[in-house]
DNA sequence: TTACAAAGGATAATTTTTTTCCTTTGAGAA
DNA sequence: TTCTCAAAGGAAAAAAATTATCCTTTGTAA
């Protein structure tokens, strides 16, 4: 994942927090403000979170970012890929993603509404096999 | 819409302020806490904050309300109802109810996954009928 | 290199949500 | 109907989450 390309893409400068937070988000594929703060002061013991809101925000404009906003949890961030949905074990409290099909249903919703839909958000809760087998 | 005996079901006293909650929530559809607190204090100006909070978690912990988690907007309230997806404008911010038939796209999901879904959470962006027009 | 806008960091300020503590009230028992 | 008391309301404070300010540092392009 070249980090360093997309922030220039983005006219964002590059600096080692910003790759840092990016390769923590990457890593992690979903993550809250808390527990990347925890895993970026490892790397940069001065940073604080004042950097890590200005520069998600920034990223999040930028559309580098996406905000997961998942109901019992707080909230996430994952870089931006094609569109995909997320499934999340409510015993293990694990969240993935799940590239579906979803145009039958968008169009579905269309005529019923008769909206015009851009962009869809999606979220199953269940349990993962794992939790499942146990 | 019977209120009373929604409340007496979830073992929770039926009080004028909670009754107020509800008609404003039902009426809204979809509301957050600061729309509530202006439309309730209008009925009862010594109403706090805190008693809104402490209110809508009892309801959502009973089962009777849903927090609804809309990328770009504050947390809404719904009270809630078969399960169905949102439509939302991005132009004028409405946020309607669509009843939708997800089964297929679950079993999908599930036979992807491996996952066994038990609840959907989706939200669909857009233009409604209206904003399109002009 | 140098210049300078942008980013980092410390701190304070805001905003949002929860807790505490005391008063009031809904609802069942007497 | 009255009494009792746990639960609810309200005011205030506390805690948690997010944003703004201000000064220092740094990335980048000339």
């Amino acid at each position: 994942m070249d980090f360093v390309s997309l922030l220039k893409q983005s006219d964002l400068k590059v600096t080692p927090q910003r790759l840092t937070l990016l390769e923590q988000i990457y890593k992690y594929g979903h993550i809250d403000i808390d527990s990347l703060f925890e895993n970026i002061k490892v790397t940069f013991p001065t940073i604080s979170l004042a950097t890590l809101y200005k520069n998600i925000n920034a990223m999040i404009e930028k559309g580098l970012l996406k905000e997961v906003k998942i109901v019992g949890m707080k909230n996430k961030y994952e870089i931006t890929k094609k569109e995909h949905a997320h499934a999340i074990c409510n015993s293990c409290g694990k969240v993935e993603d799940v590239f579906l099909d979803t145009n039958a249903l968008k169009e579905n919703l269309e005529t019923n509404t008769q909206y015009y839909i851009s962009q869809t958000d999606m979220n199953f809760f269940g349990e993962c096999p794992e939790c499942k087998a146990s």
